[in-house]
DNA sequence: ATTTTAAAATGACAAATGTCACCTCATAAT
DNA sequence: ATTATGAGGTGACATTTGTCATTTTAAAAT
């Protein structure tokens, strides 16, 4: 019998893969959880077989849960199932040594097939991934990141540049510097553009 | 028997919905589809008795869907099921005439139930939105809220213009009344805020 | 028939934005 | 010791943005 964890913070999906992988005979669903620090201790405490693990749940991710378990060199196998095919996740997954990487975009159907062959040593991870299509990577520098991230709440240079300790003409190179990488004609298509990738 | 067509783009939830209402001796799942316009057309030559259905899917929306089967006198009843608890997509939802409306953070177990209530007649909304604060309304016009959506993709007043056949002139006074509605200082905040309610 | 209302336009103005060339300073690399 | 490199800065300039008062026109409402 494979013991599974399941961790997942919406409880329709949760629920129903539950209920889906208890109907395989040689599959026994152990623990259904909502977020990461919950998942961290039940996988402890219950030592399943498998954990299927969602990336973006309150608390910790399923990324930093994989990585501290990891750590312990605890010998629960993990699967993570996220919408985001991210080449940033997927990298981290997979130095985190986890066996499984699937979209919530895949089929249910060879999830069950997945978790065994996981069991098995083997390891699992969505062809969109391996193969070429991986989401471009970030271009964008912490500051960056930090600086865009306050533009798009709507923040004017002079207001950011009171916040981070800059003069605004910095800010405003830093803005002029991003809408050039991105290839961009102004702050709101840098906007709408990094938000679309997942950079922000 | 319960005849249920499931409308949601992405494929693990929907294997899995699928799976788990098969489970039930009075209902059956006649077809599975990731798009509104599938959902449309298998709607009309499957004649289901339910159609479970998300609302931010490819091509069509749900609540457009909705509202076309609501105009042909569709005897099908309709189940939002989302994770946005937006009080503009519920009002749309009931005056489209759908007979639920359900979170995707709800539980699971009793999805089934809400079908057989559903084609009883009776009508289930999840509770978080008929209570508590079906806030604010969607102050902006349809032609702000035309504009607004090309000035978040980062469209210049000059651009919008040109596109809309309107002088720049005009698109920078509605752009003005909107932050004015908004109350807030640029058209970025504008775009941040608008997005948040879901007035987008 | 007259008044209201909404959509669209104009022109003018101050403020914010985007670009660019060039500067300083500290730290890392050779 | 010298050279990159990167974070931060300055000043100048042309555009774009946001605001406002005022106008035109057509469609509704009275």
């Amino acid at each position: 019998m494979i013991r599974v964890i399941i961790a997942e913070d919406q409880r329709m999906l949760r629920g129903a893969l539950g209920a889906l992988l208890n109907l395989e005979d040689d599959i026994e669903v152990i623990a259904e959880v909502g977020n990461g620090e919950e998942a961290f201790k039940s996988i402890l405490s219950l030592q399943p077989d498998v954990c299927l693990m969602d990336i973006e749940m309150p608390i910790k991710t399923g990324l930093d849960v994989a990585e501290e378990l990891k750590q312990l060199g605890s010998p629960c196998k993990i699967i993570i199932l996220t919408t985001f095919a991210r080449p940033g996740y997927f990298k981290r997954a997979v130095n985190a040594g986890v066996h499984g990487y699937l979209l919530k975009d895949g089929p249910s159907d060879e999830l069950a097939e997945t978790i065994r062959k996981v069991t098995q040593g083997k390891r699992e991870y969505a062809p969109e991934l391996v193969f070429g299509s991986l989401q471009e990577e970030n271009p964008l520098t912490e500051r960056e990141r930090e600086i865009m991230k306050l533009v798009a709440e709507g923040k004017t240079a002079k207001e950011i540049s009171a916040e981070l300790f800059l003069s605004s003409g910095t800010v405003r190179n830093y803005i002029s510097e991003v809408i050039n990488k991105l290839n961009v004609k102004n702050r709101i298509e840098a906007i709408s553009i990094a938000q679309e990738k997942g950079w922000l």
